[in-house]
DNA sequence: ACGAACCGAAAGCTACGACTTACCAAGGAC
DNA sequence: GTCCTTGGTAAGTCGTAGCTTTCGGTTCGT
């Protein structure tokens, strides 16, 4: 989870969809293609890089896995957000005042 | 401002590295390209992208071009992930709940 | 008015990533 | 034990995103 990774993850169409969709359940793999407009396989490979960016977990159920969203990556990613969004911010706050005058 | 541009302009290394460093302080784009692995003409094109992404702003200031974070776009982000998360968070009470007996 | 500094646009090349098809492995039902 | 469902892996193709070099356009200084 080279923390950065989640960003490139996030940065595919298809895989912003996959999170998406498991934000609203866990879901098996099949299931999730069968709402993309990409094959099985594709999904699966989506699924792998997901998992090694730490956004999302697996578990078998028999046959299937099931994959779930990792709140864990997520907030990982809002935290991040949340320092450029406060950095910039202070920014604002700095160059603001130098123009009072 | 697609909302989803913002997500693919984030994937990127060298813009991330861009956002990054804008969310320092305010720069020009001589100035970037100066801590950066890549050319000028290369950083003005990632700036291009951030910029109909939503995420930066620029003003003129003479021959120069200032670039700056814009708080609104990145907060745009956030709230998303917000989102995710709450919605992932959700997903565990309710599997825990199951799981109960 | 001329030169320098700073930047965006155009053109072209290269590498990588997203996708598909085909195959293989594992588990459950009967 | 056999079949069927479910998924991950391998190999291969194709598009495109990112980069560089080159050129043109503004703006300031002197």
């Amino acid at each position: 989870m080279a923390t950065y990774q989640a960003w490139e993850a996030l940065g595919d169409p298809s895989r912003f969809a996959i999170v998406a969709a498991l934000a609203e359940r866990p879901q098996a793999v099949g299931e999730l293609a069968a709402t993309l407009p990409i094959s099985r396989p594709a999904v699966s490979q989506h699924l792998k890089v997901l998992k090694s960016a730490g956004l999302v977990t697996d578990r078998a159920d028999g046959t299937r896995r099931i994959y779930r969203l990792n709140p864990t990556g997520v907030a990982a990613l809002r935290d991040q957000l949340d320092t450029f969004w406060a950095r910039a911010l202070s920014s604002y706050q700095e160059i603001t005042e130098e123009e009072k005058p």
